[in-house]
RNA sequence: CGCGGGGUGGAGCAGUUCGGUAGCUCGUCGGGCUCAUAACCCGAAGGUCCCAGGUUCAAAUCCUGGCCCCGCAACCA
């Protein structure tokens, strides 16, 4: 069979994270699971890199945008060798190709009569990005900014999304495993049926945004978001025109949950409305948390996940992201862990029984197998359990449950080492039962050979050298599972085997206070760009898309000192506090600035402050900024703040200063 | 009542689809072994399966109600 496996493309706004290295991971490891399973693969990624935020993220480092995501996507395809990836193929969205693939697709949903030309507009808040209708308007105002928008006649091209949701839904009900695991498909079915979604806005005018697609119906437009990012997974594979494409479509998606709505709904029926075949399975992981988040955030000393992969090894680091993470839930990543899984799992049990095979072959065979004698039921017992043992982790690798996959396998692991203790090779030794002996060893090579092989996929550089250790002919390739799965053979006699083995050294437990990593979630995502009165929408298919930060390369532009004097940062007394009602992170406050009213101002402080403490305290605020409503009351300015250890800081002043006195 | 996930020995989790003796890893305690990376093997202690009702011969599992965590969304301009 043929198996094609994408990742998301990254959004090339930010570098890689631990988000990323996760799911390239897992698609690493399932495409080599499938060629050893027989089948012929094609693992794609790829980076996403159009959008107002590239612009952005260009514009703030001096860049253009086009050397800008140069430079970027060549992080993230430089990443992936690093971390033992294999990519078939990397696609950019601003390959020649790629934009050949989006019109031709924009042109069959054309041709198709799914696309039509909306006529909403109008409204325009150039505060908030986006349009607003009549109705959403109050008193003619925005309701974010309190500002009159402006008129614009600004049409959009919108996909007949609606149109498929019926059809969507009978599909999603005759494949029950189209989208896996199963919480994630009735989550994907509830969207269906709640009836809230509309059809989709994939356009821009080039009066707004140009670094994009043109439509290939109307070169006054960009494309927009996901008639642009979803259609890599076809256009790198050769879309239209045969290829790949003939061969390896329909292929199956790897995604993490917080885009699952483009994946499980916009994609399908768009390829439904192009005349293409949905894809086979779409697989949805959850995110990586960080024990403490919001502790370790910002924190200069923090250690990165991707960094403990370099410390402790990419096979150790592969296999306990593999192994601690129930694929489809949430996981805590935290070095203690990462710690035990490589002591107790890899170096106690793994390493450690190939350590203690290949030493007694050494002392009691010279390192050269011997031939296999009459096999007793406690022998064949193993033979029994290795083929269950394989047969479970098989199943359940197809099936995306690596953790279980792996917990099968080592119960094999754990029986050979029992079986090891049971059969005690150094008293058949001792006693002379050389024959014995022989067929003891020969069940124990038989079936690590087996083991190393089976770990290949989230071990390869270790499967390698445990096969290499074992003097194994076997090599993981195409197909090689059912060869290896078949039968327990005597292993060859006269085989040479290494003297000794040191795999997985044990680990020292991390110093009680190197707290694990602050970026280890992937899970902020979304700087969602507001789109012509539609929702949600998150630029591009990247799984966990971080704001063009400050931890990382911040360049900023520079200002002029007159730029400075714009701002009017005042100093106020906090005169009432209180929870906003109806928002879990705001805080509303009254502040005296000595204008003989108090101003009502709104800050994301809830989680940090109690608002109690905080009345009659001084703090720094931006006054001139246009009143502005959050969650139903307006804010009129910005406390300022800063990022500390311990969350959140007030600015503040170190000795009493007269309210309203001028920041300067 | 915006959507969703979860609450199981000290820690982390599986088990819930389809009711039938509560399981795994780590940790603790005791023992064994000496091939091995202070590793391995055996045994033990330790659980009101969040609470309250209900169905049933039988409920961690099914039903009803409640409590408590956590994501998403909203919002943190």
């Amino acid at each position: 069979m043929n198996y094609f496996l994408t990742t998301p493309i990254y959004y090339v706004n930010a570098n890689p994270h631990l988000g990323h290295a996760y799911s390239t991971i897992v698609a690493d490891v399932m495409r080599r699971f499938h060629l050893l399973d027989g089948d012929e693969c094609l693992l794609l990624t790829g980076t996403d890199e159009h959008g107002d935020k590239i612009v952005k993220a260009a514009e703030a480092r001096g860049m253009l945008p086009k050397s800008f995501v140069d430079e970027m996507s060549g992080r993230f395809r430089d990443l992936w060798p690093t971390l033992d990836i294999s990519v078939d193929r990397f696609i950019r969205t601003t390959d020649k190709n790629h934009k050949r693939s989006v019109q031709a697709f924009l042109q069959k949903v054309h041709d198709a009569g799914d696309i039509y030309f909306g006529e909403f507009g109008g409204h325009y808040c150039f505060g908030c990005e986006r349009f607003y209708t009549e109705k959403e308007l109050e008193n003619g105002l925005c309701p974010q900014h309190l500002t009159r928008p402006e008129y614009i006649e600004e049409k959009n091209y919108f996909f007949r999304m609606s149109k498929y949701l019926p059809w969507l839904k009978e599909h999603m009900e005759r494949h029950p495993d189209c989208i896996r695991p199963e919480r994630y498909r009735k989550e994907a079915m509830a969207m269906v049926e709640s009836g809230d979604l509309e059809d989709l806005c994939i356009s821009r005018p080039k009066s707004r945004l140009t670094w994009g697609i043109d439509l290939p119906f109307d070169d006054g437009y960009v494309c927009y978001v996901w008639f642009d990012a979803l259609i890599n997974y076809i256009s790198a594979i050769g879309w239209p025109g045969g290829g790949e494409f003939d061969v390896f479509w329909p292929g199956e998606h790897l995604v993490a949950k917080d885009i699952l709505k483009p994946h499980a709904i916009f994609w399908p029926t768009m390829l439904k409305s192009a005349g293409l075949p949905v894809y086979r399975h779409l697989n949805v992981h959850g995110y990586w948390l960080s024990r403490d988040a919001k502790m370790s955030k910002s924190l200069g000393n923090v250690v990165s996940p991707l960094d403990m992969g370099r410390r402790y090894g990419n096979d150790a680091f592969r296999y306990f992201l593999l192994r601690e993470m129930h694929f489809g839930s949430d996981a805590n990543f935290g070095e203690d862990a990462l710690v035990q899984r490589i002591n107790a799992d890899l170096a106690n049990d793994l390493g450690n029984l190939f350590n203690r095979v290949l030493s007694m072959a050494a002392r009691f065979l010279g390192s050269v197998v011997p031939p296999r004698g009459e096999m007793l039921p406690r022998d064949t017992a193993i033979a029994d359990l290795a083929k269950e043992s394989m047969e479970n982790w098989a199943q359940l690798f197809r099936n995306v449950q690596f953790s279980q996959g792996l917990e099968s396998l080592w119960v094999l692991v754990r029986a050979l080492n029992k079986y090891t203790d049971s059969e005690a090779p150094w008293a058949l030794h001792k006693a002379g039962e050389t024959k014995r002996l022989g067929t003891v060893m020969q069940v124990l090579l038989t079936a690590m050979e087996k083991v190393a092989l089976l770990c290949w996929p989230v071990m390869p550089k270790a499967a390698t050298r445990m096969l290499e250790q074992l003097g194994s002919r076997t090599k993981p390739a195409k197909g090689t599972l059912a060869k290896v799965m078949a039968s327990f053979a005597e292993y060859p006699p006269g085989t040479t085997l290494a003297p000794s083995s040191n795999l997985f050294p044990r680990q020292e437990a991390p110093v009680a206070d190197a707290a694990p990593a602050g970026d280890a979630s992937g899970k902020k995502g979304e700087h969602a760009a507001p789109d012509a009165g539609k929702k949600g929408g998150g630029q591009g298919a990247s799984p966990h898309v971080v704001p063009p930060d400050s931890s990382g390369d911040g360049a900023t532009v520079p200002v002029t000192i007159e730029d400075f004097k714009k701002l009017d940062i005042r100093i106020g007394t906090i005169r009432a506090a209180e929870r906003h009602p109806k928002a879990d992170r705001l805080l509303r406050m009254e502040i005296d600035f000595g204008e003989g009213r108090l101003r009502q101002i709104l800050s994301g402080i809830a989680e940090h402050y109690d608002p109690k403490t905080l009345v009659g305290r001084q703090v720094c605020a931006l006054l001139n900024l246009p009143p502005r409503k959050m969650r139903d009351l307006v804010s009129e300015g910005m406390v300022l703040t800063a990022e500390g250890e311990g969350g959140v800081r007030l600015l503040t002043v170190d000795g009493p200063v007269p309210d309203g006195g001028v920041v300067a």
